[in-house]
DNA sequence: AATACATATTGACAAATTTCAATATATAGT
DNA sequence: ACTATATATTGAAATTTGTCAATATGTATT
């Protein structure tokens, strides 16, 4: 295929691996740095950060480097755009 | 793990392959038989019926048997629990 | 500049998912 | 009963995803 729906597919995927729940649950309260992330959920630190990168491009999180940390939070445009697109894909439509 | 997330991530699988993205999408004009959805999509008829499994169980497409054929639809239910699981998995909390 | 720390990347492996061919099941029509 | 049709299941191959160990990068501190 190749079509919209790869898209689409990407940002749903943000939000179908246990972790990545866990970590925007985590980021709900607020900004949280990969440190204090990887104290909460179980696993390693190069799979955080990978599941990082998928969660900040799937447009998500949103990503903030200070220093020699990074701090994510949840990016409230991407929240907003992904449940635009679940409506999009889940409402019946007018003239069934 | 093994938590309240894979119960959720269960329900967000339903809409990260493209496959399924594109039957949701062929249903939201009502219901439609298993052969008519074949037609449409890009795979075989056992691949078809795979995902139509997993769209069955993640809730959000409900099936109804009639003589040879099965006849797919959007679950609104089930479509309104993803809605409120994403809600709930995206909204930031009040006292951040 | 040397060291320590936070995070990212790479490469390999394991596990899960998608796909298809073959086959099974179930129903309808002859 | 036989045949045709619609869908489901099984088993295997291919692909994708998640994970970790090792290493790299980049920043702060001494």
């Amino acid at each position: 295929m190749q079509n919209e729906y790869t898209e689409y597919a990407k940002v749903f995927k943000a939000f179908c691996d246990e972790t990545r729940l866990m970590v925007l649950s985590l980021l709900q309260s607020g900004e949280k740095c990969a440190c204090v992330l990887l104290e909460k959920v179980n696993v390693g630190q190069p799979t955080l950060s990978h599941h990082m990168k998928i969660l900040v491009e799937s447009g998500i999180v949103s990503a903030r480097k200070e220093g020699k940390w990074t701090h994510y939070s949840l990016n409230e445009s991407g929240c907003e755009n992904a449940k635009e697109l679940l409506e999009l894909i889940t409402n019946v439509s007018e003239d069934n």
